[in-house]
RNA sequence: GGGGUCGUAGUUCAGUUGGUUAGAACGCAUGCCUGUCACGCAUGAGGUCGCGAGUUCGAGUCUCGUCGGCCCCGCCA
C-alpha cells in the first residue's frame, strides 16, 4: 500500500472551537460513530481530546468512501469549521463542525468486538482482551493524562524540595523475608538467581549512606503474591528516604505532596493530616487503617455486659473474653432478615456471631436472653440513641476488635463518599509480631526499622511491647503509603537480625554488604514509600487498581491480552540450566 | 490453598419440570432515507450454550471434573 500524503494536524478534534470558526482545517482520529441519512452523513470523529461532528454532504467530491469506513476507522478529514444550526450540549466541541472536502482511510478497522464508549457494559475479562480499544474510551483516557499530570507533579515538587531521582536496580538479590519473590535465573551463573525488587529498600538506604541526603523515585516494585482489586503482581512506588530529618519534617512534605496531587481534581485538603497510634486505631476501629469517613466506632461495653445475667455471655466473659459493640445511628429499623445476615457476616469474619440489641415499638428486643430493664438501663448510660442499632462481639479482645471492625467497615458502605478525603496517619506500630507458623517473632514493617529509643530497654523483656518509628498513611480506608525510621547503628540491626531468629550465615550473606555499609558513617535517615497506583485508584474515583493501570494482570496474574506468562523454548532453558519439574 | 459468584449469537442478556428448528435487544450486512447526534424504516446473516466426562430414550438445563473473569479469606505493606 503506497504511503499516503498527510496533511499536518492543525487541532484535535474535541479542541475545535471558536477560533478555528471558518477556517478549513484537519484532523486525525477514530471513528466513534456514523449516521447516514441518504444523501447526507455525519460521523463522530474521536481523539484524545474528544469527539467532532463531520459533515459528508453534496459537495463532498468521493461520497463512495462512506461504504469502507465504520466504527473505529482511522481517518485523517479536511474541511471547513462551521457553526451548527443546532448544537450539541454534550459535546465541547458541539457548537461547530466541519463540512468534509477531503477523507483519507488511514487504517481500516474490523468490527469492533464492543466500542470505547460503551466499556462499562461488557466485561472485565472481554476489556482486558482488547485493552487497547478499552483505552480508546474517554474515561480511561481521562485516567492516564490524570497519573501522567500526579507523576509530572510529584517530580516537580520533589525536585523543590531538594529531593534526586536516583534509579536503583530491577535485578537485585531475594529477600529472605517478607513477600514472595520474582525470581530471574542468570545465566552466566547456572543455578544462581535474581529476584525482581520488592521495593528499593536497601539501595534506597545505601544511598543515604553515600551521602545524596534526599533521594526519591517513582518505581516499579514486584511481588508475587496472590491479587486484589487494589493489588496487583508489578505496582509502582513513589520511593522517598531523606537523612538527618525526622517524623515530623517528613509528614509535613507528604501531606503537601497529597495536597497539590489532589488539588488536580479541586480537592481542598486540609492539612495536617489526623494522626492515630496503632493502639489507638486498634481501639476505636478494629484496623490500622480505619476508614474516617464511617462516622460510629468501636466501643467497649465488657463491663455494662457483664452485669446483664446472660448465662451465654458469662461464660465466655468467664475465658477473659472482651465485649465490643457498634452503635449504628438509625440502624433500630433493620429487618429480622438484616439482622441475620450480619450475624451471618460476622461469623465468616472469624466471629462467632453478633449479638444485636435495639429498642422497637414494643420495647427492647436482642437477640440475646436479656432482661429489659437491663437494656434501658444499658441505653440510658451510654447515651444511646432510641433509633440506634447495637451490635456487640463477645471474644478475645484482639479478635473482638477485628470482628468488630470488619462489621463497621461492612455496615458503613453508605458512609463512603469518593468525593470526601479522610487523610490518617497511624503512628508507632509495635516492631515485631509473633508468627505462630515460624514459632518467632516477625518484622511487623521491615528489618531495618528503628525502635523508639525509649523502647530499646524492652527488646530483650517484652519485644511485642517494643513500638516502632513506623508509620502508614491511610486515606478513606485504604493504606496509600508506609514508612519508618531506619537503623543506622550497626549493633542495634545486627540485634534485631538475630532476634528475628536470622542465622549468622544467613544474615552474612543476605546482608553482608548492608551491615558493612552502615560500619563506614551511616547518617540517621528516614522514609516512607507511597502506592501511586492506590493512590490515583483514590484521585480518580475508581473502585480497582485496574482501572489505572495500562495493561495490568487478571485476579489469577495472568496477561489476557498477550498471553503471558507463557512457556518458553527448551532452549532458552537449557542455556539457563533449568528443568521444569511436573 | 479456601469460600462466593458469573460463563448461551460480535456484545449484553432471556431460556419454564430435562423434550420439536435455542430467543430478544444492540451491533453487523443489504436496500431506502438531506440535519442526524442512541437517526429512522425494511430485509437478512449470525450459535463448539467455556471445555471434558457422566446420568438419561433425550442435557443449554441434572451430576462430577476442569478452564477463565470478578469479589472476599488466607497470603501480601
Amino acid at each position: 500500500m503506497a504511503e499516503k500524503e498527510l496533511l499536518k494536524r492543525t487541532v484535535y478534534c474535541g479542541l475545535v472551537g471558536e477560533a478555528h470558526s471558518g477556517r478549513t482545517i484537519t484532523v486525525y482520529g477514530w471513528v466513534n460513530n456514523m449516521r447516514e441519512l441518504g444523501g447526507l452523513s455525519f460521523i463522530d470523529l474521536r481523539d484524545r481530546e474528544g469527539l467532532l461532528q463531520i459533515v459528508v454532504n453534496e459537495t463532498f467530491p468521493t461520497p463512495d468512501i462512506l461504504k469502507d469506513i465504520g466504527k473505529e476507522t482511522v481517518l485523517a478529514i479536511s474541511g471547513m469549521v462551521v457553526k451548527r444550526s443546532k448544537p450539541n450540549p454534550d459535546l465541547p466541541s458541539g457548537k461547530f463542525e466541519v463540512i468534509a472536502s477531503r477523507i483519507t482511510i488511514l487504517a481500516a478497522s474490523e468490527v469492533p468486538p464492543f466500542i470505547p464508549e460503551n466499556r462499562s457494559s461488557v466485561t472485565e475479562e472481554l476489556r482486558f482482551k482488547y485493552r487497547y480499544i478499552d483505552l480508546r474510551s474517554q474515561a480511561m483516557q481521562q485516567n492516564f493524562k490524570l497519573r501522567a499530570k500526579a507523576n509530572l507533579l510529584t517530580r516537580n515538587f520533589l525536585d523543590k524540595e531538594g529531593f534526586l531521582d536516583i534509579e536503583t536496580p530491577m535485578l537485585t538479590n531475594a529477600t529472605p523475608e517478607g513477600a514472595r519473590d520474582y525470581l530471574v535465573p542468570s545465566r552466566i551463573y547456572k543455578g544462581k538467581m535474581f529476584a525482581l525488587p520488592q521495593s528499593p529498600q536497601q539501595f534506597k538506604q545505601l544511598l543515604m549512606v553515600a551521602g545524596f541526603e534526599r533521594y526519591f523515585q517513582i518505581t516499579r516494585c514486584f511481588r508475587d503474591e496472590d491479587l486484589r482489586a487494589d493489588r496487583q503482581p508489578e505496582f509502582t512506588q513513589i520511593d522517598i528516604e531523606m537523612s538527618f530529618s525526622e517524623q515530623g519534617e517528613l509528614f509535613s512534605i507528604i501531606e503537601r505532596l497529597m495536597r497539590e496531587i489532589f488539588a488536580l481534581r479541586g480537592h481542598d485538603v486540609a492539612l495536617p493530616f489526623r494522626r492515630l497510634s496503632y493502639q489507638e486505631a486498634m481501639a476505636a476501629y478494629g484496623s490500622d487503617k480505619p476508614d474516617l469517613r464511617i462516622p460510629y466506632t468501636i466501643q467497649d461495653f465488657t463491663d455494662p455486659a457483664s452485669t446483664w445475667n446472660s448465662d451465654l455471655l458469662a461464660a465466655t466473659l468467664a475465658q477473659g473474653a472482651k465485649v465490643k459493640g457498634l452503635v449504628i445511628p438509625e440502624a433500630g429499623a433493620f429487618s429480622r432478615k438484616q439482622l441475620d445476615e450480619i450475624n451471618e457476616t460476622g461469623k465468616k469474619l472469624g466471629g462467632k456471631g453478633v449479638i444485636w440489641m435495639k429498642k422497637g415499638d414494643d420495647g427492647f428486643k436482642a437477640s440475646l436472653k436479656i432482661g429489659p430493664e437491663h437494656m434501658a438501663a444499658f441505653f440510658r448510660q451510654q447515651k444511646i440513641d432510641d433509633r440506634a442499632l447495637v451490635l456487640l462481639v463477645a471474644d478475645a479482645e484482639s479478635q473482638a476488635l477485628s470482628v468488630a471492625g470488619k462489621l463497621r467497615e461492612h455496615l458503613g458502605k453508605n458512609f463512603q463518599d469518593k468525593d470526601r478525603l479522610e487523610f490518617l496517619w497511624v503512628t508507632d506500630f509495635p516492631l515485631f509480631f509473633y508468627n505462630e507458623e515460624e514459632k518467632r517473632f516477625d518484622s511487623n514493617h521491615h528489618p531495618f526499622t528503628m525502635p523508639r529509643p525509649e523502647d530499646i530497654p524492652l527488646l530483650d523483656s517484652q519485644p511485642l511491647a517494643v513500638q516502632a518509628i513506623a508509620y502508614d498513611l491511610v486515606l478513606n480506608g485504604v493504606e496509600i503509603g508506609g514508612g519508618s525510621q531506619r537503623i543506622h547503628d550497626i549493633t542495634l540491626q545486627h540485634k534485631i537480625f538475630h532476634m528475628l531468629n536470622l542465622e549468622e550465615k544467613e544474615i552474612d550473606e543476605k546482608f553482608g554488604f548492608f551491615l558493612n555499609a552502615l560500619k563506614f558513617g551511616a547518617p540517621p535517615h528516614l522514609g516512607i514509600a507511597l502506592g501511586f497506583d492506590r493512590l490515583l485508584m483514590l484521585l480518580s474515583g475508581e473502585d480497582s487498581i485496574r482501572e489505572i493501570i495500562a495493561f495490568p494482570k487478571t485476579t489469577s496474574s495472568l496477561c489476557l491480552l498477550t498471553g503471558s506468562p507463557s512457556a518458553v523454548s527448551q532452549h532458552q532453558l537449557d542455556e539457563l540450566g533449568i528443568a521444569i519439574k511436573n
